[in-house]
DNA sequence: GTTAGCATGTAAGGAGTTACATGATTTT
DNA sequence: AAAATCATGTAACTCCTTACATGCTAAC
């Protein structure tokens, strides 16, 4: 019963479903309207995650609708997903890590855009971690830019030069929300 | 015997080893610091993909080197690689390649990197290429701004906003790269 | 004398995609 | 009546990472 380990795409899907129950096909069109700028999201990769999820009890299937699921009856059958109690919990459980793995790309944007679901202190935690990756990451950029700048070809060295500078770019923007963020916090505790 | 179809693993590795005889652990520092940015390189998958370069003629072992491979051996020898003919004749057939798979985030980065050893219509191809691309990703993200401008909470607002001025950015360097580019074609050509 | 870096490799697993199969419904 | 889109699913494959195994050499 091979248990996926990846968590991105149990919180996306979990995460899209808290609004309410939804099929497959259009479970996908708004998870993409969340993530779709940094992962595709595949029927090969959607729909065996579904299955996985409901034989872990987070996810149950609309009872009227399954009943047409066996293959050659009625394809065309959509089988409606929604959150159980368990699957709340553990969307919560997921929604309460701030971790390493949180401020990697991919993670991250799946993370923000849960952010409506999000723990304030928890957005802050991310953010942050968020914040310090990046900065770690223009080190290395400005490192590798001073180290080589006589060994490396116009290419390489614009290739670098223009990270350099999406990167600064992505570390303002992070500036700005922490600052909205600590702002928020601030008046919370009055 | 199962032959590799990722060739921007192999593009790296071949581009990297165009400028002289290198060893896998060197090979993989050289090659981080072309693509780094945007791709890693384990030790788990350059080795074996050294093996099938060399199997399948691309690439030469240094003689002397390899007398010492055997395990248990002495496991520090290194292992010089080099382009063979065949390898280079292979690296400038990739080289030549413009297509589709050519503008791809992945393949671009390491496609760029290596434009010192691209015809300059070959690069031009591929920039204007990656500039369609974008423009097509930039349209996706305005028409998904405005159709659910209502129904997208403040954070997926946000993340779009923010991920469209990112792709503008580039597109704007891309223009610039083309009609620098472009001016080189003209003079090359009175 | 121990940590860090040099150096090569394998086995197992993780996270997906592509191509296929199937067929209903809506739009042109 | 053809084409697009809706809808679900599987098998095979791709590409890469992690963890392990091994041991040298330089620096602190």
């Amino acid at each position: 019963m091979a248990t996926r380990k990846s968590q991105t795409l149990d919180l996306a899907i979990l995460g899209t479903l808290k609004e309410g129950e939804l099929h497959g096909y259009e479970l996908r069109k708004r998870a993409l309207s969340l993530i779709g700028q940094v992962r595709s999201l595949s029927y090969g990769s959607l729909y065996p995650a579904l299955r996985e999820l409901t034989e872990r009890g987070y996810l149950e299937v609309d009872d009227r609708a399954a009943l047409g699921i066996r293959r050659g009856a009625n394809p065309r059958a959509r089988i409606a997903y929604s959150l159980t109690s368990a699957g709340k919990e553990h969307l919560n459980s997921l929604l309460a890590e701030s971790g390493p793995k949180e401020w990697e790309d991919d993670s991250f944007v799946v993370r923000f855009a849960l952010f409506s679901q999000t723990d304030l202190r928890v957005r802050v935690r991310i953010l942050e971690g968020r914040h310090t990756r990046l900065v770690e990451r223009l080190e290395t950029i400005r490192e590798s830019l001073s180290r080589g700048r006589e060994r490396m070809d116009t290419w390489t060295l614009e290739l670098q030069r223009h990270g350099e500078e999406a990167v600064e770019r992505e570390v303002r923007w992070l500036n700005e929300l922490i600052d909205n963020a600590k702002t928020e916090e601030k008046e919370m505790n009055k």
